[in-house]
DNA sequence: AGATTCGCCTGAGAGC
DNA sequence: TGCTCTCAGGCGAATC
């Protein structure tokens, strides 16, 4: 399911093949997503070129020459390849973006919880980025940012996390990675816990996703990169999807427990 | 304002 | 084999 690294490891995937093309013409199959695809887009950001792509979150931003953009998010399920123009269309091939030089940028989600939209220029922001919290790599992110934040929060510090007002792109996996590497219970109650926990908690934050995206992501189901690869970090996850197995460090069978709806792993050893 | 619940979707897996 | 049921989950919207 597409985090913060898989939606990095599409962005630098697609890069290459797609700046300085021209979108030669866009096809929409199936317009029903999360928000359904406008009527607009495909005139729009036909015969524009892409000047460059960025990421704000899970959202991933296409810019053209015009300033207007694309804003991508690949939901549950989305998935976004870079194929060879004339390839042919399989169920849940719901956008192809059909670029010059015959190159094809399709977008394909069985779930559609994905989106593709349009970022009319002009608009300084977009609603769906203005609310976000800090990515987790600026500055503004730190353990003292995440300590005067969670003051007085008795929701869990797995849900705060996990929340992108709070920082955008840790979701299920990497909300429980990151504790188990700072050593922290997914339940503690976040106004709970000190300054100090938090300072662990950035930087776990921190080194999880960049050693994710270094890994190409997480494939579990769904994820595959721009060409179609499979992820590795899998086989790096200490907690995620393991409860009953032993933990990696001290070998205590994994619990599993339901926090805001969501199923958590964690060692009852290790996090405190 | 914070916390919780709901709804959107399909595919995989379990159980019968 | 084939049906039905449950679960997975990002995240906005509605509700408490």
């Amino acid at each position: 399911m597409p985090e913060l690294p898989e939606v990095e490891t599409v962005r630098r995937g697609i890069t290459p093949h797609v700046i300085g093309r021209q979108i030669e013409q866009v096809i929409v199959r199936d317009r029903r997503l999360r928000w359904p695809v406008d009527d607009a887009l495909t005139a729009t950001v036909s015969h524009q070129t892409v000047v460059e792509t960025a990421r704000r979150g899970k959202y991933l931003i296409i810019a053209l020459a015009s300033g207007d953009r694309l804003l991508i998010h690949l939901g549950m399920s989305g998935r976004l390849r870079v194929l060879v123009t004339g390839a042919p269309p399989s169920k849940h091939d719901h956008v192809d973006f059909q670029l010059s030089g015959r190159v094809l940028l399709r977008f394909h989600d069985p779930r559609r919880f994905g989106a593709v939209l349009l970022w009319p220029a002009g608009a300084l922001s977009h609603p769906l980025l203005d609310h976000l919290g800090p990515e987790p790599f600026d500055d503004r992110f730190d353990g003292r940012y995440l300590f005067n934040r969670s003051r007085g929060r008795q929701s869990a510090v797995k849900s705060f996390l996990m929340d992108g007002e709070t920082v955008v792109g840790c979701g299920n996996i990497y909300a429980a990675e990151s504790l188990f590497r700072a050593g922290i219970r997914p339940d503690r109650p976040a106004g709970s816990l000190s300054l100090g926990a938090y300072r662990r908690l950035a930087d776990a934050v921190r080194c999880v996703l960049l050693a994710a995206i270094e890994q190409g992501g997480t494939t579990l189901r769904d994820f595959a990169g721009a060409n179609g690869e499979a992820g590795y970090f899998q086989q790096a996850l200490f907690v995620y999807g393991r409860e009953g197995e032993a933990c990696r460090r001290c070998q205590t069978p994994v619990a599993g427990k339901r926090i805001g709806q969501r199923a958590s792993a964690y060692c009852p050893r290790c996090q405190r």
